[in-house]
DNA sequence: GTATCCTACAACCATATGGTTGTAGATCTC
DNA sequence: GAGATCTACAACCATATGGTTGTAGGATAC
C-alpha cells in the first residue's frame, strides 16, 4: 500500500525494480552504455510497450535516467543508485556483526569465525 | 512469469522479498537474534497470518530459516544470503567500471573496432 | 509535403500480491 | 484431562503487476 514517500520508499522502489531479470538486464546494458528504448526493446521477447514500462519502473526508482536525443530517448544507468543499495546491504551485514559482537560479549566464546582469538580455546568442529 | 527455477530466480526471490519495509525490518530483527513468528507478529500493525506470510516469503528466498523449538518456530536470518546479494551489486558496479575502462580504451586508441588484439592492452583490472 | 520511425499513454486482461478471517493441529500450562 | 498459545493453511477480497493491443504525437528521411 503505497508508503513510498519516505526514505524507505526509495528502497522499496529500487529493490522491486531490480527483482525482475529483464529489468536487471536492462540496468546492466545501460550501465555499460546508453541505449534508446526501442533499441532495448529489440533485446527482449516482449512488446515495445512492455519494455517501455520496465524502463519507466527503473526510472521511477531512479536507477536510470532518460534524455532526449532527436526522436529517441536514450536511457542511461545511474551507478549512484546501485551504490546506495550496496550500502544498504553493508548496513544489514553490520547489523549481523552487531549481533556477533553482543553474542561475544555475553558468552565470550567465538564459535564462528571472527578470530578475536584471545587464548586458544576451542576451535569447535 | 515464474522463471524462478534458475540462478536468476534466486535473485528474483531475494530482491522481491526485500522490496518491502516490513520484511526488511524482519530480516534486521532476526539477523540480530532469533524470534518466534508470533513474537515478530506483535511488532507490526497487521494480523499474525500476514506476518506469517511475510516470513514465508523470506524463507522461500532463503533469507531466513525456521526451526522448531517447542510449540514455536524460531526464525533466524541467513547472513550468507545477504552477502550473495551484496556480491551481485558489486558485479553491477564492476559492469560500470568496465564501461569506464572501455571508454578509456577508445580515447587512448581511436583505431576502430574492438580490440581483440593481443598487443598489450589488457590490464582491465 | 508524405511516409517512417520512436515514443508516450490509455484500455484491457490474467495473475500475483498483501491483507483479512476462519479452522485445525501441536505443544505447553494448569 | 481442559484450556491457552503457537503455528499452518485455506478461502476470500481489493489492488498491483506484467503483459497485450491500439491510438496519437514528434522527429527524421525521402
Amino acid at each position: 500500500m503505497a508508503a513510498a514517500d519516505n526514505e524507505h520508499g526509495q528502497f522499496d522502489l529500487v529493490l522491486h525494480a531490480l527483482a525482475d531479470p529483464t529489468r536487471r538486464d536492462i540496468v546492466r546494458l545501460v550501465l555499460r552504455e546508453e541505449h534508446s528504448v526501442s533499441n532495448l526493446a529489440r533485446c527482449y521477447p516482449m512488446s515495445f510497450a512492455a519494455v517501455q514500462k520496465h524502463v519507466a519502473i527503473l526510472e521511477r526508482a531512479a536507477l536510470v535516467t532518460k534524455h532526449k536525443h532527436g526522436r529517441e530517448r536514450l536511457v542511461r544507468g545511474r551507478i549512484e543508485a546501485v551504490r546506495e543499495v550496496a550500502r544498504m546491504f553493508d548496513q544489514l551485514e553490520a547489523t549481523w556483526r552487531d549481533r556477533l559482537d553482543r553474542f561475544g560479549d555475553v558468552l565470550a566464546a567465538p564459535d564462528t569465525n571472527i578470530q578475536k582469538s584471545t587464548t586458544k580455546q576451542g576451535a569447535k568442529r
